[in-house]
RNA sequence: GUCCCGUUCGUCUAGCCAGGUCUAGGACACCGGGUUUUCAUCCCGGCAACAGGGGUUCGAAUCCCCUACGGGAUGCCA
């Protein structure tokens, strides 16, 4: 059997959505699956568009993905060109071929594709008006994902605009006739299109590649498919509120596909090897963001020390938090005790921001709680005059000392640790308390106190 | 309107093709408990579904039909 060739072929629209991402990861995943190849080609058709910006957001999305491609934009290929702009040649030929098989005719500028069969008319209630049919032959498709399906066609359809311009359904089908597309994938939205052009291809006495009609991503919440505006549908979205693409990856191959056992967290190479056709589901999915960021905060929490720190870094610098020489390890040492803490690298500078500047806020309601079970001011004029005297600032040295100091106040050591936190970081929760003043410093932490106290 | 596709916990899904092992499994979310100085993590437990009706069968989540609901298509958009 022939190589695959499957193909993504997006529109420039200067959106990246989460279901034009799936669909590429599906065909990107076949190709990387069965050994074959991964075609982007660009239909850029629509002129009014800025495509040079919009491109940069398809292509710097498929890139923060990791889904390369073969053969397209920026890497060429043997069945070029890859924008369909510049393909009107092909398509030019292509037509001539329907004109010269006499399946084509002129209508109000336009030329028509002409199905065969008995024609009648008929009132069209959409439409609202007396429109004319054809009895074409239904088309069975054996599609690879919902099997038998057979649809007839009723209606010529243009191919060519009074403007000279081709339209979606014959250049799709050229194109995928000329790159040697062997398996469609893509969204289920087309599975109805699909009649017309297994039409084109036997008209054309091509052989139709498989088809794969996958279910769509339906919006989180109220009807309908997931769009451009729906909350959380952009790609570059997610890059900049600091999703880990590998989570993000994961999350979009399990919406409508799964691997047939319980796993869930699977890397990427895993997937290519499990993944084919029989494991994509019929049904849509409805997109969940709580479960995306449940993945992502796993694939955050595995991440090594270094790897974290380098995407900490540029965003910690960007809340003011950071300069760009910030000391590589005391940036490493404050995120060994948040990275646990961590549910997405977006919250990580509010999460902890006080071990890098002094202005950060004081939690008002929990001030309130600590002053209400005991006095924070009273406990810290205990230790401070230790935490003075203390020649290593440690977290065993803070231990031990603290203990000592308990045990003559007959008081547990836990007793001091809530005032601690507070009057250091603002706040309630946080990493391990000792760790986090000895890595504050003493420094901070005297003066913090001392601030806190007076 | 017509045509096409679909329907298992709130959500993603396993099971369906090859009917019995399903008192329907896992995950997210939610709720409780444990661990922890705290928060997060982690561990334990709980909640919760075969859309409805008819068949076929000794037996149906699984096969067939109908209805309902959801989605899509019906553009000289892609």
């Amino acid at each position: 059997m022939s190589e695959v060739r499957v193909r993504f072929a997006p529109s420039p629209t200067g959106f990246f959505h989460i279901g034009s991402a799936r669909t590429a990861l599906f065909n990107w995943l076949y190709a990387r699956h069965t050994g074959g190849r991964f075609i982007l080609r660009i239909e850029d058709t629509d002129k009014e568009r800025n495509t040079e910006e919009a491109l940069r957001v398809l292509i710097d999305g498929m890139r923060w993905l990791g889904l390369d491609w073969d053969e397209g934009p920026e890497v060429g290929g043997d069945y070029g060109p890859y924008f369909q702009s510049e393909r009107q040649k092909i398509y030019d030929e292509y037509l001539q071929r329907l004109v010269g098989a006499g399946r084509t005719y002129e209508k109000d500028g336009a030329i028509w594709f002409q199905l065969e069969g008995e024609r009648y008319t008929e009132y069209d209630d959409y439409k609202k008006a007396e429109i004319e049919k054809v009895r074409a032959a239904p088309v069975v498709i054996d599609d690879a994902v919902r099997g038998r399906v057979e649809r007839a066609e009723e209606r010529d359809f243009v191919l060519v605009r009074a403007d000279g311009s081709p339209v979606f359904h014959f250049v799709n089908v050229v194109d995928d006739i000329a790159m040697g597309i062997t398996h469609v994938i893509r969204g289920e939205d087309h599975l109805s299109n699909t009649s017309k052009h297994v039409e084109l291809f036997r008209a054309l006495e091509v052989e139709p590649p498989i088809f794969a009609h996958i279910p769509l991503i339906l919006k989180e919440s109220g009807p309908g498919k997931m769009s451009k505006r729906d909350a959380g549908a952009l790609i570059d979205n997610y890059e900049e509120r600091g999703f880990l693409p590998a989570a993000v990856r994961n999350y979009i191959a399990l919406l409508g596909w799964n691997p047939k056992d319980d796993r869930e967290k699977l890397d990427i190479d895993e997937i290519i090897d499990l993944f084919d056709f029989p494991g994509i589901n019929k049904g849509n999915a409805r997109f969940d963001e709580r479960k995306l960021s449940a993945l992502n905060a796993e694939y955050l929490r595995e991440l090594n020390l270094e790897s974290f720190a380098f995407l900490v870094r540029p965003r910690l610098h960007l809340a003011g938090l950071v300069a760009e020489d910030v000391d590589e390890d005391y940036l490493q040492a404050v995120l060994r005790l948040c990275q646990p803490k961590a549910r997405s690298l977006d919250d990580l500078a509010e999460l902890c921001d006080y071990f890098f500047s002094d202005t950060y806020t004081m939690d008002a309601k929990q001030g309130e709680k600590l002053e209400k079970k005991g006095d924070p001011k009273a406990l810290l004029g205990e230790i401070l005059p230790l935490l003075e005297a203390l020649d290593s600032f440690d977290a065993g040295s803070l231990q031990s000392m603290l203990e000592a100091h308990a045990v003559v106040k007959e008081q547990k050591i836990f007793a001091y640790f809530p005032a601690l936190r507070y009057a250091v970081s603002g706040r309630a929760g946080g990493p391990d308390l000792l760790p986090l003043l000895a890595v504050l410093g003493s420094d901070r932490v005297l003066a913090r106190i001392q601030a806190f106290i007076a």
